[in-house]
DNA sequence: AACTATTTATAAGA
DNA sequence: TTCTTATAAATAGTT
Protein backbone atom coordinates (compact mmCIF):
# COMPACT_ATOMS: atom_id res chain seq x y z
CA UNK A 1 0.00 0.00 0.00
CA UNK A 2 2.10 2.97 -0.89
CA UNK A 3 3.72 4.09 -4.76
CA UNK A 4 4.70 0.48 -5.69
CA UNK A 5 4.06 -2.60 -4.43
CA UNK A 6 6.78 -4.22 -2.27
CA UNK A 7 7.70 -7.90 -1.52
CA UNK A 8 7.91 -9.09 2.00
CA UNK A 9 11.28 -9.77 2.50
CA UNK A 10 14.04 -7.75 5.01
CA UNK A 11 14.63 -4.34 3.14
CA UNK A 12 18.66 -3.93 2.71
CA UNK A 13 18.75 -0.34 2.82
CA UNK A 14 19.16 0.78 6.45
CA UNK A 15 17.59 3.84 6.53
CA UNK A 16 14.73 2.64 4.30
CA UNK A 17 14.22 -0.07 6.26
CA UNK A 18 14.57 2.29 9.60
CA UNK A 19 11.48 4.80 8.31
CA UNK A 20 9.98 1.52 7.52
CA UNK A 21 9.83 -0.05 10.72
CA UNK A 22 8.62 3.32 12.35
CA UNK A 23 5.60 3.68 10.20
CA UNK A 24 4.98 0.20 10.33
CA UNK A 25 4.91 0.31 13.86
CA UNK A 26 2.67 3.03 14.01
CA UNK A 27 0.85 1.38 12.01
CA UNK A 28 0.35 -2.00 14.27
CA UNK A 29 -0.14 0.09 17.51
CA UNK A 30 -2.98 2.14 15.91
CA UNK A 31 -4.74 -0.69 14.72
CA UNK A 32 -3.94 -2.59 18.35
CA UNK A 33 -5.44 0.07 20.20
CA UNK A 34 -8.18 0.61 17.55
CA UNK A 35 -9.24 -3.66 18.07
CA UNK A 36 -9.41 -3.02 21.77
CA UNK A 37 -11.48 -0.34 21.63
CA UNK A 38 -13.83 -1.64 18.77
CA UNK A 39 -13.79 -5.31 20.23
CA UNK A 40 -13.03 -4.63 23.50
CA UNK A 41 -9.93 -6.86 23.28
CA UNK A 42 -7.01 -6.74 25.24
CA UNK A 43 -4.07 -6.58 23.62
CA UNK A 44 -0.60 -6.46 24.37
CA UNK A 45 2.72 -5.71 21.14
CA UNK A 46 5.74 -5.46 21.90
CA UNK A 47 8.32 -4.65 19.27
CA UNK A 48 12.03 -4.91 18.89
CA UNK A 49 13.75 -2.68 16.16
CA UNK A 50 17.15 -4.23 14.82
CA UNK A 51 19.03 -1.47 16.61
CA UNK A 52 17.90 -2.68 19.91
CA UNK A 53 14.79 -0.33 20.63
CA UNK A 54 12.05 -1.20 21.98
CA UNK A 55 8.31 -0.63 21.60
CA UNK A 56 5.22 -1.30 23.07
CA UNK A 57 1.50 -0.70 23.38
CA UNK A 58 -0.98 -2.24 25.90
CA UNK A 59 -4.56 -1.78 26.65
CA UNK A 60 -4.59 0.50 29.92
CA UNK A 61 -6.07 -1.86 32.05
CA UNK A 62 -3.83 -4.77 31.70
CA UNK A 63 0.06 -4.24 32.33
CA UNK A 64 2.06 -6.48 30.00
CA UNK A 65 3.12 -8.83 32.90
CA UNK A 66 -0.76 -9.32 33.95
CA UNK A 67 -1.36 -10.44 30.07
CA UNK A 68 1.82 -12.15 29.63
CA UNK A 69 -0.01 -14.18 33.00
CA UNK A 70 -2.46 -14.69 31.29
CA UNK A 71 -1.50 -15.90 28.34
CA UNK A 72 0.34 -18.73 30.13
CA UNK A 73 -2.88 -19.96 32.06
CA UNK A 74 -4.74 -19.91 28.92
CA UNK A 75 -1.95 -21.86 26.80
CA UNK A 76 -1.21 -23.85 29.63
CA UNK A 77 2.61 -22.95 29.33
CA UNK A 78 4.81 -22.50 32.41
CA UNK A 79 6.88 -19.60 31.17
CA UNK A 80 8.99 -18.63 33.88
CA UNK A 81 8.84 -22.22 35.76
CA UNK A 82 12.10 -22.97 34.13
CA UNK A 83 13.61 -19.96 35.39
CA UNK A 84 12.48 -20.54 38.64
CA UNK A 85 13.49 -24.45 38.80
CA UNK A 86 16.76 -23.10 37.51
CA UNK A 87 16.96 -21.33 40.69
CA UNK A 88 15.57 -24.06 42.99
CA UNK A 89 17.96 -26.79 41.71
CA UNK A 90 20.85 -24.55 42.56
CA UNK A 91 20.02 -23.81 45.79
CA UNK A 92 19.55 -27.64 46.67
CA UNK A 93 22.74 -28.48 45.49
CA UNK A 94 24.73 -25.40 47.13
CA UNK A 95 22.59 -26.35 50.25
CA UNK A 96 23.55 -29.80 50.01
CA UNK A 97 27.24 -28.80 49.24
CA UNK A 98 26.51 -26.67 52.34
CA UNK A 99 25.21 -29.77 54.55
CA UNK A 100 28.50 -31.92 53.37
CA UNK A 101 30.88 -29.15 54.35
CA UNK A 102 28.83 -28.85 57.69
CA UNK A 103 29.07 -31.85 58.88
CA UNK A 104 33.12 -32.07 57.80
CA UNK A 105 33.63 -29.01 59.56
CA UNK A 106 31.94 -30.81 63.20
CA UNK A 107 33.56 -33.75 62.38
CA UNK A 108 37.03 -31.77 61.94
CA UNK A 109 35.91 -30.19 65.26
CA UNK A 110 35.37 -33.42 67.06
CA UNK A 111 32.05 -32.82 67.19
CA UNK A 112 29.24 -36.54 66.25
CA UNK A 113 32.43 -38.23 65.58
CA UNK A 114 30.76 -40.90 67.43
CA UNK A 115 28.36 -42.19 64.14
CA UNK A 116 31.96 -42.25 61.96
CA UNK A 117 33.18 -45.65 61.14
CA UNK A 118 37.08 -46.33 61.87
CA UNK A 119 38.73 -45.90 58.07
CA UNK A 120 37.16 -41.97 58.64
CA UNK A 121 38.43 -41.88 61.74
CA UNK A 122 41.80 -42.84 60.89
CA UNK A 123 41.42 -39.99 57.65
CA UNK A 124 40.37 -37.76 60.12
CA UNK A 125 43.08 -37.78 62.36
CA UNK A 126 45.56 -37.72 59.61
CA UNK A 127 43.87 -34.29 57.93
CA UNK A 128 43.83 -32.87 61.44
CA UNK A 129 47.42 -34.25 62.20
CA UNK A 130 48.27 -32.57 59.38
CA UNK A 131 46.44 -29.08 59.91
CA UNK A 132 47.91 -29.04 63.45
CA UNK A 133 51.63 -29.60 61.78
CA UNK A 134 51.18 -26.69 59.16
CA UNK A 135 49.52 -24.36 61.92
CA UNK A 136 52.36 -25.15 64.44
CA UNK A 137 54.72 -24.67 61.54
CA UNK A 138 53.01 -21.09 60.15
CA UNK A 139 53.35 -20.74 64.00
CA UNK A 140 56.97 -20.99 64.82
CA UNK A 141 57.55 -19.12 61.56
CA UNK A 142 55.53 -15.95 63.12
CA UNK A 143 57.31 -16.50 66.22
CA UNK A 144 61.00 -16.78 64.81
CA UNK A 145 60.34 -13.88 62.45
CA UNK A 146 59.40 -11.91 65.52
CA UNK A 147 62.29 -12.63 67.47
CA UNK A 148 64.50 -12.14 64.62
CA UNK A 149 62.83 -8.41 64.17
CA UNK A 150 63.01 -7.78 68.23
CA UNK A 151 66.62 -8.50 67.82
CA UNK A 152 67.05 -6.33 64.75
CA UNK A 153 65.63 -3.56 66.21
CA UNK A 154 67.58 -4.10 69.87
CA UNK A 155 70.81 -3.57 67.88
CA UNK A 156 69.97 -0.97 65.87
CA UNK A 157 69.02 0.69 69.24
CA UNK A 158 72.42 -0.38 70.93
CA UNK A 159 73.81 1.12 67.62
CA UNK A 160 72.73 4.30 67.80
CA UNK A 161 72.39 4.72 71.33
CA UNK A 162 76.56 4.19 71.00
CA UNK A 163 76.83 6.83 67.47
CA UNK A 164 74.74 9.42 69.83
CA UNK A 165 76.53 9.17 73.26
CA UNK A 166 80.15 9.49 71.19
CA UNK A 167 78.19 12.26 69.35
CA UNK A 168 77.03 14.16 72.61
CA UNK A 169 80.43 13.76 74.38
CA UNK A 170 82.22 15.55 71.75
CA UNK A 171 79.79 18.26 71.46
CA UNK A 172 78.61 18.57 74.94
CA UNK A 173 81.07 16.53 77.37
CA UNK A 174 79.58 19.05 79.94
CA UNK A 175 76.45 17.66 79.97
CA UNK A 176 77.55 14.29 80.04
CA UNK A 177 75.04 13.06 82.76
CA UNK A 178 71.81 14.32 81.84
CA UNK A 179 73.18 12.97 78.54
CA UNK A 180 73.22 9.47 79.77
CA UNK A 181 69.63 9.84 80.71
CA UNK A 182 68.78 10.89 76.98
CA UNK A 183 70.08 8.66 75.35
CA UNK A 184 67.87 5.56 77.04
CA UNK A 185 64.48 6.72 76.01
CA UNK A 186 63.40 2.77 75.97
CA UNK A 187 63.34 2.59 80.06
CA UNK A 188 61.95 6.78 80.40
CA UNK A 189 60.75 6.66 83.83
CA UNK A 190 63.68 4.67 85.39
CA UNK A 191 65.79 7.17 86.59
CA UNK A 192 62.60 9.01 88.09
CA UNK A 193 61.96 6.20 90.24
CA UNK A 194 65.89 6.24 91.42
CA UNK A 195 65.39 9.77 92.39
CA UNK A 196 62.55 9.01 94.53
CA UNK B 1 -11.22 1.06 5.36
CA UNK B 2 -14.43 -0.23 3.90
CA UNK B 3 -17.71 1.04 2.72
CA UNK B 4 -18.22 3.57 5.52
CA UNK B 5 -16.08 5.22 7.90
CA UNK B 6 -16.11 4.12 11.36
CA UNK B 7 -16.16 5.77 14.62
CA UNK B 8 -13.43 3.96 16.97
CA UNK B 9 -15.80 3.02 20.04
CA UNK B 10 -16.83 0.13 20.94
CA UNK B 11 -18.86 -2.25 18.63
CA UNK B 12 -22.23 -3.08 20.67
CA UNK B 13 -23.55 -5.59 17.64
CA UNK B 14 -22.32 -8.80 18.92
CA UNK B 15 -22.05 -10.79 15.91
CA UNK B 16 -20.47 -7.76 14.19
CA UNK B 17 -17.79 -7.03 16.74
CA UNK B 18 -17.17 -10.44 16.71
CA UNK B 19 -16.18 -10.14 12.97
CA UNK B 20 -14.36 -7.48 13.39
CA UNK B 21 -12.35 -8.73 16.00
CA UNK B 22 -11.68 -11.61 13.29
CA UNK B 23 -10.73 -9.63 10.57
CA UNK B 24 -8.54 -7.11 12.58
CA UNK B 25 -6.48 -9.40 14.73
CA UNK B 26 -5.75 -11.12 10.75
CA UNK B 27 -4.72 -8.34 9.80
CA UNK B 28 -2.29 -6.76 13.03
CA UNK B 29 -0.54 -10.71 12.99
CA UNK B 30 -0.22 -10.03 9.46
CA UNK B 31 1.11 -6.74 9.88
CA UNK B 32 3.38 -8.14 13.08
CA UNK B 33 4.64 -11.03 10.61
CA UNK B 34 5.37 -8.24 7.74
CA UNK B 35 7.62 -5.99 9.99
CA UNK B 36 9.42 -8.67 11.12
CA UNK B 37 10.30 -10.05 7.86
CA UNK B 38 10.77 -6.40 6.37
CA UNK B 39 12.76 -4.98 8.95
CA UNK B 40 14.67 -7.59 10.96
CA UNK B 41 12.21 -7.65 14.09
CA UNK B 42 11.44 -9.22 17.23
CA UNK B 43 7.36 -9.00 17.35
CA UNK B 44 5.24 -10.57 20.28
CA UNK B 45 1.64 -9.87 19.80
CA UNK B 46 -1.17 -11.43 22.59
CA UNK B 47 -4.41 -10.36 21.93
CA UNK B 48 -7.42 -11.79 24.20
CA UNK B 49 -10.84 -11.45 22.48
CA UNK B 50 -13.35 -10.45 24.96
CA UNK B 51 -15.09 -14.19 25.02
CA UNK B 52 -11.47 -15.34 26.55
CA UNK B 53 -10.19 -16.43 23.35
CA UNK B 54 -6.71 -15.46 23.38
CA UNK B 55 -4.61 -15.34 19.77
CA UNK B 56 -0.85 -14.20 19.61
CA UNK B 57 1.94 -14.27 17.33
CA UNK B 58 5.43 -13.85 18.06
CA UNK B 59 8.57 -14.29 15.66
CA UNK B 60 9.87 -17.14 15.87
CA UNK B 61 13.25 -16.93 17.12
CA UNK B 62 11.81 -15.23 20.35
CA UNK B 63 9.51 -16.92 22.62
CA UNK B 64 7.74 -14.94 24.67
CA UNK B 65 9.28 -15.12 27.69
CA UNK B 66 12.68 -13.99 25.84
CA UNK B 67 10.68 -10.93 24.53
CA UNK B 68 9.20 -10.21 27.95
CA UNK B 69 12.77 -10.27 29.15
CA UNK B 70 14.21 -7.57 26.76
CA UNK B 71 11.18 -5.49 27.80
CA UNK B 72 12.30 -6.03 31.19
CA UNK B 73 15.72 -4.90 30.74
CA UNK B 74 14.93 -2.54 28.35
CA UNK B 75 11.75 -0.50 29.80
CA UNK B 76 14.13 -1.23 33.28
CA UNK B 77 11.26 -2.65 34.85
CA UNK B 78 11.50 -5.53 37.23
CA UNK B 79 8.45 -8.20 36.16
CA UNK B 80 9.26 -10.91 37.63
CA UNK B 81 12.09 -10.18 40.01
CA UNK B 82 9.06 -9.88 42.90
CA UNK B 83 9.36 -13.63 42.41
CA UNK B 84 13.15 -14.46 41.88
CA UNK B 85 14.46 -11.95 44.88
CA UNK B 86 14.09 -14.03 47.17
CA UNK B 87 15.76 -17.37 45.30
CA UNK B 88 18.42 -15.12 44.63
CA UNK B 89 18.94 -13.67 47.79
CA UNK B 90 18.74 -17.16 49.16
CA UNK B 91 21.72 -18.48 46.67
CA UNK B 92 23.73 -15.55 47.67
CA UNK B 93 23.64 -16.23 51.36
CA UNK B 94 24.33 -20.02 50.68
CA UNK B 95 26.83 -19.12 48.92
CA UNK B 96 28.55 -16.79 51.27
CA UNK B 97 27.91 -19.41 54.25
CA UNK B 98 29.92 -21.77 51.49
CA UNK B 99 32.57 -20.21 51.17
CA UNK B 100 33.31 -19.33 55.00
CA UNK B 101 33.04 -23.04 55.68
CA UNK B 102 35.34 -23.77 52.59
CA UNK B 103 37.69 -21.20 54.28
CA UNK B 104 37.36 -22.61 57.52
CA UNK B 105 37.52 -26.25 56.13
CA UNK B 106 41.07 -25.17 54.28
CA UNK B 107 42.81 -23.38 57.51
CA UNK B 108 41.60 -26.85 59.64
CA UNK B 109 43.01 -28.87 57.27
CA UNK B 110 46.41 -26.17 57.19
CA UNK B 111 45.89 -24.70 53.71
CA UNK B 112 46.37 -21.66 53.00
CA UNK B 113 47.45 -20.45 56.88
CA UNK B 114 50.02 -17.95 55.75
CA UNK B 115 47.62 -15.51 55.51
CA UNK B 116 46.15 -15.67 59.23
CA UNK B 117 47.16 -13.43 61.83
CA UNK B 118 48.60 -15.02 65.05
CA UNK B 119 45.46 -15.24 67.40
CA UNK B 120 43.65 -16.57 64.53
CA UNK B 121 46.31 -19.21 63.87
CA UNK B 122 46.12 -19.97 68.13
CA UNK B 123 42.39 -20.43 67.94
CA UNK B 124 42.60 -22.55 64.49
CA UNK B 125 45.48 -24.71 66.76
CA UNK B 126 43.24 -25.28 69.65
CA UNK B 127 40.09 -26.16 67.47
CA UNK B 128 42.60 -29.19 65.43
CA UNK B 129 43.87 -29.78 69.36
CA UNK B 130 40.22 -30.26 70.70
CA UNK B 131 39.19 -32.44 67.05
CA UNK B 132 42.10 -34.27 67.33
CA UNK B 133 41.56 -35.50 71.10
CA UNK B 134 37.72 -36.09 70.51
CA UNK B 135 38.74 -38.66 67.53
CA UNK B 136 41.42 -40.26 69.66
CA UNK B 137 39.18 -40.82 72.39
CA UNK B 138 36.97 -41.96 69.52
CA UNK B 139 39.28 -44.49 68.54
CA UNK B 140 39.83 -46.06 71.65
CA UNK B 141 36.67 -46.48 72.62
CA UNK B 142 36.40 -48.18 69.53
CA UNK B 143 39.19 -50.29 69.77
CA UNK B 144 38.33 -50.87 73.20
CA UNK B 145 35.07 -52.26 72.13
CA UNK B 146 36.53 -54.12 69.11
CA UNK B 147 39.05 -56.16 71.77
CA UNK B 148 35.93 -56.49 74.44
CA UNK B 149 34.26 -58.22 71.48
CA UNK B 150 36.98 -60.32 70.46
CA UNK B 151 37.65 -61.42 73.52
CA UNK B 152 34.04 -62.25 74.09
CA UNK B 153 33.83 -63.73 71.12
CA UNK B 154 36.85 -66.04 72.08
CA UNK B 155 35.42 -66.97 75.31
CA UNK B 156 32.56 -68.23 73.18
CA UNK B 157 34.82 -69.77 70.97
CA UNK B 158 37.06 -71.75 73.56
CA UNK B 159 33.43 -72.64 75.61
CA UNK B 160 31.95 -73.99 72.20
CA UNK B 161 35.11 -75.73 71.41
CA UNK B 162 34.89 -77.37 75.17
CA UNK B 163 31.33 -78.38 74.68
CA UNK B 164 31.95 -79.93 71.51
CA UNK B 165 35.13 -82.01 72.32
CA UNK B 166 33.64 -83.56 75.35
CA UNK B 167 30.40 -84.56 73.33
CA UNK B 168 32.47 -85.97 70.72
CA UNK B 169 34.78 -87.74 72.91
CA UNK B 170 31.49 -89.61 74.04
CA UNK B 171 30.08 -90.76 70.82
CA UNK B 172 33.15 -91.03 68.79
CA UNK B 173 36.34 -91.38 70.73
CA UNK B 174 38.33 -92.90 67.81
CA UNK B 175 38.43 -89.82 65.88
CA UNK B 176 39.98 -87.58 68.64
CA UNK B 177 42.64 -87.03 67.00
CA UNK B 178 41.44 -84.87 64.49
CA UNK B 179 38.43 -83.88 66.29
CA UNK B 180 41.18 -81.96 67.82
CA UNK B 181 42.41 -80.56 64.48
CA UNK B 182 38.78 -79.60 63.66
CA UNK B 183 37.76 -77.47 66.95
CA UNK B 184 40.65 -74.83 66.32
CA UNK B 185 39.08 -72.90 63.19
CA UNK B 186 41.12 -69.83 64.25
CA UNK B 187 44.75 -70.56 63.62
CA UNK B 188 43.83 -73.89 60.92
CA UNK B 189 47.13 -73.89 59.06
CA UNK B 190 49.01 -74.17 62.30
CA UNK B 191 49.44 -77.75 62.71
CA UNK B 192 50.21 -78.05 59.14
CA UNK B 193 53.31 -75.95 59.83
CA UNK B 194 54.26 -77.94 63.05
CA UNK B 195 54.32 -81.29 60.64
CA UNK B 196 56.55 -79.69 58.60
C1' DA C 1 -17.37 -16.85 3.77
C1' DA C 2 -16.95 -13.93 -0.40
C1' DC C 3 -17.34 -9.44 -2.45
C1' DT C 4 -16.39 -4.64 -3.19
C1' DA C 5 -16.67 0.26 -2.23
C1' DT C 6 -14.16 2.86 0.61
C1' DT C 7 -11.03 4.04 4.00
C1' DT C 8 -6.54 3.61 5.69
C1' DA C 9 -1.68 2.63 5.56
C1' DT C 10 2.37 3.42 3.50
C1' DA C 11 6.36 3.39 -0.38
C1' DA C 12 8.47 6.45 -2.84
C1' DG C 13 9.30 11.01 -4.05
C1' DA C 14 9.97 15.98 -2.79
C1' DT D 1 14.55 13.95 8.48
C1' DT D 2 9.46 15.19 7.65
C1' DC D 3 5.64 16.03 4.44
C1' DT D 4 3.16 14.66 0.44
C1' DT D 5 0.79 11.78 -2.55
C1' DA D 6 -0.13 7.91 -5.51
C1' DT D 7 -1.10 3.48 -4.76
C1' DA D 8 -1.48 -0.94 -2.17
C1' DA D 9 -3.78 -3.09 1.45
C1' DA D 10 -7.27 -3.54 4.88
C1' DT D 11 -11.72 -3.81 5.95
C1' DA D 12 -17.06 -2.27 6.84
C1' DG D 13 -20.98 -3.26 5.10
C1' DT D 14 -23.30 -6.10 1.85
C1' DT D 15 -24.57 -10.51 -0.35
Amino acid sequence: MGRGKIEIKRIENTTNRQVTYTKRKNGIIKKAKEISVLCDAKVSVVIFANNGKMHGYHTSSSSVPDILEQYQTISGKRIWDAKHENLKNEIDRIKKENDDMRIELRHLKGEDVGSLPHPDLMRLEDALETGLVSVRNKKKEIRDMYERNTMKLEEENNRLNFILHKQEMKEYPYEHQSLNYRVQPMQPNLQDHHIM
